[in-house]
DNA sequence: TATGAATGAGGCTTCATTCAT
DNA sequence: CATGAATGAAGCCTCATTCAT
C-alpha cells in the first residue's frame, strides 16, 4: 500500500544534475530548470526533494570529495613506504587520461568560489578539504615528521588546488600531463630537504 | 569650452567597486546598483561608462593582475641571482601582513570561476595569467634551462593559485603565514635537483 | 467483508489539522502538507476525503461554530431569567481560563476574513454568525422586546467579535479578564434602558 | 540635472493600490502584478520603492489608521462635553452614508486577520490600534475616572471591530445603520453606570 | 555627464492537486 | 483506503539595462 521511497535515488540524480551543470555554466547560472532537465526530472519535483538549491549544493560538495576520495584511499592501499604514499595521493589528484574528470574539476573550482561567499558552502567546502589535506599531512609526516608536516602537506595541497584552477579556467596555459609529475617533485624536494634547511627557511 | 573628460577617473572608480564588491558576494550577486555605491556614482552613470557588467569585470581582470604584477617587478628587480628572483617573485604572490590584500585575493578566486564559464573572461583571465607566468618562467629558466623551467614554473604557479584559494575559500585550513616560504622551498627542491632526477620523473 | 468507513472520523482529524494550522498561519498559507501532519495523516489521503481546500474550511467554520455554540447553550440553559441568559451567552463566548480556546479565536478571525473574500465562505460564516446572533436576539427580547432586540443583540454580537479580533490581532491591548464583565455592563445598560432614551438615539 | 524625486508618490500610490486590491482579494490574493495595476505603474517598479510585499502593508496600516484619526479629531474637536466627544468618536468610527468607506473597512479586517500571523503586522496594527484606544480612554476618563475608562474604552473599542468584522464578513446580518447609534447607547450605558454597580460587575 | 526612476525578463520557491502503486 | 512522489501553474523578488530629465 505505502509506496516504496525512490527519494535517494532522485536525490542522487538531481544532485548529479547540480554537478553536470555548474561544471559549464556555474552556480549561480545552473538553473533549476536545467538541473531538472539535466536529471531527467520536472522543475517541481526538485523541491520536493530538497529544501533549497544550496542544500543541493552542499550535498554535491560531499559527493564530489567522496568520489576523488575513494580514488585516494585505494591508491594509497596499494603504495607502500611512506613518500610513495605520497606520490599516489598526488597521482590520484591529479590523474590524467582515463582517470581525469574535467568536469568534476570545474565543479570543484565553481565551488571553491561559492565557498568564498556563502558561509555554509564554505564550512561544507572547509570540513571535505579539511579531511583530504589531514590524510595527505598523515602520510606526509610518515616521511618528514609531524613538525614539518603541516606545511608540508598545506603547499602540496595548494599545488593540487591551483592546479585544478588552472586546467578548468585555463586550459592550455601549462603543460599537459605534467601536474601530477611537477607535484611529485615538488613532494621529493620538500620531504627529501635536510632539517637544518628547513630551520632557515622559517 | 567643453570641461575636460572624467572617463577614466570614473571608469577606475567603477572597477574598483566592482572588484571590492564582488570579493565579498561574488560576480553575479555584485549588483550594478551595489557597485555604484561603492564607487560613490549612481547606478545610470555605471551603463555611461561601460557597455555592460562584462566589460567592467575584463576590465577588472586587468587592474587586478597589473597590481601585483607592480610588486612583482619591483622586488624581482632588487634581487639578484636566478634563484634570488625567482623567491622574490613568490614573496611578492604570497605577500603576508601588510602586503597582503585578502579583498584582492578573493576577487581573483571569484574571476577564476568565472573564467571557467564565460569565454570572455577566459580569455582575459589566461591572457594575464599567461604573462606572470611566462615572467616566473623566464626566471626560472636561468636556474634550470629552458627545458624543465615550464613545468616548474607552472608548477609554482599552480602552488600560487592554490595558496589563493584556499586563503579565500578556506580561512584557516593551511598554517598561517607558511605559503611564501613552503612555495620557496618547492621552488628550491625543483631548481636544485640533479638533472638525472627529473628524467625519471618524466 | 468490506471493513468499516472511517471516513467520518478522518473528516475530523482532518478538519481539526486545519483549524490548528490555520490559528498560527492562516488558511493560505496552511498547506496541505501541514494539516495532514497535523491530523496525521499522508497528504494524499486529504483529498481523498476532501475535493478541495476549501471544503475543508467550510466544515471547519461549522465546526467551530458547534464548539462554542455547545457551551453557550449549556450555561444559557442553567440560567433564569432573560438578563441573566443574556449573561450567561456572553459568558460562554468571552470565557477566560480554562474555558479559553485562543487557537479557536485566532482561527475564527482568520475565517472572519476568509468571508470578506470568498464567497462560499462568507455563505457558511453568515449563516452559523446569524444563528448565533439570532439565539442571542430571542434571549434579548426576553426582556426588551423584539423591536429593540434586533439592534441590541448586533451591538452585544459585534463587541464578542471586536474582542476575538483585538485577542488574537493585538493580545496586550485589552485589560486581560475584563471582556465578559464589561460585555455584560453593556448589556445591562442596553436592557435596562428607558424606552424614551432608545427613541431618541435612533 | 539631478532628476527630483517622486518616490512618495509612487509609495502613496503603491499603498493605495495595495489596500484596493486587498480589500476585495485579501493579502494574500493581492498579487504585485494587480497592485501595479491598480497603481497604474510596472511591477517591477512596485520592488524598486519597497523592499517587499509586507513592506507595503505596514505602511498601509498606517495610511489606514491615519485616515479615520483625521476624521475622528476632527469630530471630536468640534464636540463639547466627555460625553459627546465619546459620542462624536464613536460615529466617526461607524460613520455610515456618505463618510462610509466600505472598502478601508474590508482592508482593516484583512489586515487584522494578517496581525494574527506575522509578528510585524502585529506589531503595527498593535501600534495604531493602542494609540486610537488610548485616545478614546482619554474621552472616557473625563467623564468616569482613570480607573473605570480602561476597561469601558476597551469594550467600546472592541464593539468598533466587531461591527468592523460583521460589515465585512457578513453584510446584511447587522441591521443597517444602527451600529453608531447602539454604540453610543453602549458608552451611555457604561459611563452613566453608577460607581457600585461597577464594583460588583468587576 | 549625471541622475534615479522605469522596465521586463527570468529565477527560485511554494503548493494544491493528481496519480501510480 | 492509503501513501508519497510527481506535476505545473503562479507568485515574489532580483537585476541588468534603458531612458527621460
Amino acid at each position: 500500500m505505502a509506496r516504496p521511497s525512490n527519494t535517494e535515488e532522485r536525490r542522487g540524480q538531481i544532485v548529479e544534475g547540480l554537478l553536470a551543470v555548474m561544471a559549464e555554466r556555474g552556480y549561480e547560472r545552473a538553473t533549476i530548470q536545467e538541473v531538472a532537465r539535466a536529471a531527467g526530472l520536472s522543475p517541481g519535483l526538485v523541491h520536493y526533494h530538497f529544501h533549497d538549491k544550496q542544500e543541493i549544493l552542499l550535498v554535491g560538495v560531499n559527493e564530489l570529495a567522496a568520489r576523488v576520495r575513494a580514488r585516494g584511499a585505494a591508491r594509497v592501499a596499494r603504495a607502500s613506504g611512506a613518500r610513495a604514499k605520497v606520490d599516489a595521493f598526488l597521482d590520484a589528484y591529479l590523474a590524467t587520461g582515463k582517470d581525469a574528470d574535467p568536469a568534476a574539476v570545474a565543479a570543484w573550482v565553481t565551488i571553491s568560489a561559492e565557498a568564498v561567499k556563502q558561509p555554509e558552502v564554505r564550512a561544507a567546502y572547509e570540513k571535505v578539504a579539511r579531511k583530504d589535506l589531514e590524510q595527505l599531512e598523515g602520510l606526509c609526516a610518515e616521511a618528514v615528521g609531524a613538525r614539518r608536516a603541516r606545511s608540508v602537506a598545506a603547499g602540496l595541497f595548494a599545488a593540487i588546488q591551483g592546479y585544478f584552477v588552472l586546467a578548468a579556467a585555463a586550459p592550455g596555459l601549462t603543460p599537459k600531463g605534467s601536474a601530477a609529475a611537477t607535484a611529485k617533485r615538488m613532494a621529493k624536494g620538500l620531504l627529501d630537504e635536510p632539517a637544518e634547511t628547513t630551520k632557515e627557511a622559517l
